[in-house]
DNA sequence: TATTTAATGAGATTGATTCTCAATATCAAT
DNA sequence: ATTGATATTGAGAATCAATCTCATTAAATA
C-alpha cells in the first residue's frame, strides 16, 4: 500500500525507484516510529546494505514530500522523523530521563485548538503538542 | 527586578557580572519576545558592543539557567529563544507565510494535559504545543 | 596594588545537513 | 539487447550552528 503511493509520487515526479531508495524506503518501514537520519543510516550500513548519507537525507525529503513520513522535531541527535503513514494524527509525551516517547491523543485538546484559531482568525495547519517529563518507569527509578 | 535575580545567580554560583555578560542581558530583555543567538549577536556588532559569539552562547545559558529566557525549539536559524521573566506561560501559533508568532493560552488545553499525564502515569514538567499554519494578514494576501 | 581566579575572544573543532560533480544506473525507444 | 538521454549516486567538500581550546585579559578582594 506505501508502496503504491510511493510509486505513484516518483513516476508522477519523474523520478526512478532505485536500489538506495528502496533500501531507505524499506527501512524507514520497519521503524514504525520515531527515527533520525543517521540512526537509520548505520541500521542500513550494518545489514551491509551500502547507501550513502546523502542519500539517505535526499530520500528522507522525498518521503516527507510524499507525506509517508514526517518531521516530528530536531534534537541534539539530528531532525527526529516519524512514520505516519496509517497512523493517526497525535501528539507525544517525551521522558527526559530514558528517551521514551508516549503518544496520545486527545479529541477535546484538538477541538479547542480550533476554537482558538477561530478565534483569533488564525488559519491552523497542524500543529504539534509535546509535553516533556517522567515516565512511569522513571519515576520508580528516583524513588 | 530581572538584574536582581541575576545578580542572585551569579554571585550564588561564584561567577562575575561582566560587560559582556551585561550587554548581552540588556540585548536579551530589549527583545521581550523570541530571538536567536546570531541575531542578538549581530545586533550587538551593529550598536558597536564587541562581544564574541562565544560569549553570546556562553551567556545564554546562563540566562537559561537561571529561568529569566528559555529554549522554544530548534530552527532552520538556530535556537529559538524567549525572553519569560514575567510572561506567564502560554503557546504558540506559528505563521508558515510571515513568521509572525501569535501567543495564546488556553486554561481548558492545560488543564486536560494535566489529566492525560494523570491517566498515563506520566510527570508532566513543562510542554509546548505549536500550531502552525496562516495568520489573519497572509491569508488576506492570498486572495 | 597585588594576587587569584573567572571570563574572554579568536579560531579550531564538531556534528548535522547540504552541495558538487564525475561516474553510474535506470528507463524507454529502438 | 543496445543505445541514448537523463536521473541518481557516493565521496568528499562546503556550510552553519554550536561548542571547545587556550593564551590573554579582566574582576574581585585582601
Ligand atoms: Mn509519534
Ligand atoms: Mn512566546
Ligand atoms: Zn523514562
Ligand atoms: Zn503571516
Amino acid at each position: 500500500m506505501e508502496k503504491r503511493i510511493l510509486n505513484k509520487f516518483l513516476k508522477d515526479k519523474g523520478l526512478r525507484l532505485t536500489k538506495a531508495r528502496e533500501a531507505v524506503f524499506q527501512r524507514t518501514f520497519s521503524y514504525q516510529g520515531h527515527f533520525n537520519p543517521e540512526s537509520l543510516y548505520l541500521r542500513l550500513k550494518e545489514t551491509g546494505i551500502k547507501v550513502s548519507r546523502a542519500s539517505v537525507y535526499r530520500t528522507l525529503s522525498l518521503l516527507c514530500e510524499c507525506g509517508l513520513i514526517e518531521k516530528v522535531r530536531k534534537t541534539e541527535e539530528g531532525t527526529l522523523y516519524e512514520y505516519i503513514f496509517g497512523h493517526e494524527h497525535h501528539d507525544h509525551m517525551h521522558c527526559l530521563s530514558c528517551g521514551e516517547i508516549i503518544e496520545f491523543y486527545s479529541e477535546d485538546i484538538e477541538r479547542i485548538q480550533e476554537e482558538l484559531c477561530k478565534e483569533l482568525h488564525f488559519k491552523g495547519i497542524n500543529h504539534s503538542l509535546e509535553i516533556r517529563g517522567y515516565c512511569k518507569k522513571c519515576q520508580k527509578k528516583k524513588n
